[in-house]
DNA sequence: GTCCAGGTCATCG
DNA sequence: CGATGACATGGA
């Protein structure tokens, strides 16, 4: 039995710049972007459901080859809704960019692109630690290893998608194939590890997270992991939550962007960057992710 | 060969 | 405290 749902966006949306942002390496292994529609692997109710998601207009057509519980429809309806950061009217945002003579070519560059989150928590806080120091396209190597190697697989319409490891089964992982093998550094296994014990452990869960009172208390739950740096924390509250106040200070794609914009005049002056946000109030998040994307496309 | 990537921690002085 | 080195590897 299918399934089809459509979910509403706040316009302006447009899928297609979606898709483009989302296409960022072929080693991506979480979801495969094909012809204008995006498929990946989604957890629901404990079981693993294949999703493709195609636009039309302000809606994201959402399908499935099999029928669902009203509970589970609820899920993906909100995973979905995370991952395009459907809710969110970006016109205040454009208002704000076009007001700025440096930022104004983002705003009709990339008209209609949301934040592609990381709904999962988990996978999110994973992969800031995965692309640690490294360039991204060695990141998505060795994040598709990882989850080749202990993800959850499905074949569906002759695809293999898979879904990130749980916390449970990062716990069993394989320290010394994947670093002898698989090119892994021995302190990010071991940061995987810590972050996967914090989960299993209940001290860190996206329901906890959310009860806490203010930003700050949430990154100083995230930093206190070893492996966690403010980058890793800001970085996952922005894919994970939205959280307009989670600028990744640290980042060189941020950084160069900055500073090619003639934004600021020294890369490592950090107060610099904090002026420069201090001009986007609740958009912070928004204007890193279109500045990340405007480099690429 | 060198430098640096969507950093972080341990170990200094 | 702030500075420095290690970490893994590939591409410029």
């Amino acid at each position: 039995m299918k399934t089809q749902l459509n979910l509403a966006c706040s316009p302006p949306f447009d899928f297609n710049k979606c898709l483009n942002a989302l296409y960022r390496s072929t080693d991506e292994i979480l979801y495969q972007v094909i012809d204008g529609s995006v498929f990946r692997l989604i957890k629901l109710e404990n079981e693993y459901i294949p999703v493709a998601l195609t636009g039309r207009g302000n809606e994201i057509i959402i399908e499935t080859p099999q029928s669902l519980t009203p509970h589970q429809t609820e899920q993906l309806k909100q995973y979905v809704g995370r991952w395009f950061d459907a809710d969110r009217d970006l016109k205040p945002f454009y208002a704000l960019v076009e007001s700025h003579p440096k930022l104004a070519h983002l705003s009709s560059q990339l008209h209609g692109l949301r934040i592609m989150g990381i709904p999962d928590l988990f996978e999110a806080l994973c992969w800031s630690i995965i692309g640690q120091q490294i360039n991204l396209s060695f990141a998505h190597k060795l994040k598709r290893r990882l989850v080749e190697l202990y993800g959850e697989k499905l074949t569906w319409k002759e695809m293999d998608l898979y879904h990130f490891p749980s916390p449970e089964k990062m716990l069993t992982i394989d320290e010394e194939y994947l670093h002898n093998h698989q090119q892994f550094s021995r302190s990010k296994l071991k940061y995987l590890k810590n972050v996967a014990q914090a989960f299993v452990s209940g001290n860190i869960s996206h329901q906890r997270l959310l009860t806490l009172p203010d930003f700050e208390s949430k990154q100083a739950l995230l930093t206190s992991v070893k492996g966690i740096g403010v980058w890793s924390a800001n970085y996952a509250l922005m894919k994970s939550f939205g959280a307009p106040k989670a600028i990744p200070f640290g980042d060189t794609g941020l950084t160069q962007a900055l500073f090619n914009l003639g934004l600021i005049d020294d890369r490592k002056n950090e107060d610099a960057i904090r002026a420069f946000f201090k001009t986007m109030p609740g958009w912070e998040a928004y204007t890193v992710f279109y500045l990340w994307n405007s480099l690429s496309s």
